[in-house]
DNA sequence: TCATTGTGCAACCTGCAAGTTGCCCGTCAA
DNA sequence: TTGACGGGCAACTTGCAGGTTGCACAATGA
């Protein structure tokens, strides 16, 4: 079994995830794969200099990672950090099932 | 198939689970069912007002479900919208291996 | 060589989130 | 009826996130 998802190291990741412009940037960046920061500002309604600073948030979340290649920096995906925030999910949902179960005893058992 | 859930849904649920205190909360509530204000700040470490705030973050992103029952008021999870949190991050995955499999089609021709 | 392109850096502004304190109110039990 | 318990409300402080502007600098291409 996959080991379990602790609860400080998932915070951080939801965070990152938590304002629309970078998860646009996520999406981007999982459709259409690497980009540079030029490319990625093409379209967004904001400066350069925020969708920069919302790069380097997603790489200290551990979400994406940057690659300098000459005068570009190249952000990708970090697929495993999205995978670990589901399987927290995963955890979360999987505790619920079995507190619902617990009541349905409890109640079989007080009836 | 599940409808797709849109980036403005799932932004607001991901980043009410940004924070550790309220992820301690939906942890809390997950394992051992509805609890009251007092029951939930017990073991925190800040006021009991931070932790209806905190609360109530929670109830706007649809994550907790609030019910007032004589002078104490119970919270309980809504697991429906941690689902929905989880099935965006599948989404996603999805679209990384299938840009993924391009990747490896073009490499191929290109070979 | 020189203009253009793609970035980085630093300073700055602004609004909001997180937390606290103080006070008041309904509810429950003795 | 009264005191204790569980909460709501409002004002206030403080730190930081999100965004901007201005400038400097390296890489690139004509």
């Amino acid at each position: 079994m996959a080991s379990a998802v602790r609860r400080a190291d998932a915070a951080p990741v939801f965070a990152s995830l938590g304002d629309a412009t970078r998860l646009r940037l996520v999406a981007r960046l999982c459709a259409d794969g690497p980009l540079s920061i030029a490319h990625l500002s093409d379209g967004e309604e904001v400066t350069r200099q925020a969708i920069t600073k919302h790069l380097h948030a997603l790489k200290d979340a551990g979400v994406v990672h940057g690659t300098r290649a000459g005068r570009e920096h190249i952000w990708e995906l970090r697929p495993k950090r999205l995978e670990m925030a589901r399987r927290y999910l995963d955890q979360v949902s999987g505790q619920w099932d079995a507190a619902l179960e617990r009541l349905r005893e409890f109640v079989d058992e007080e009836g």
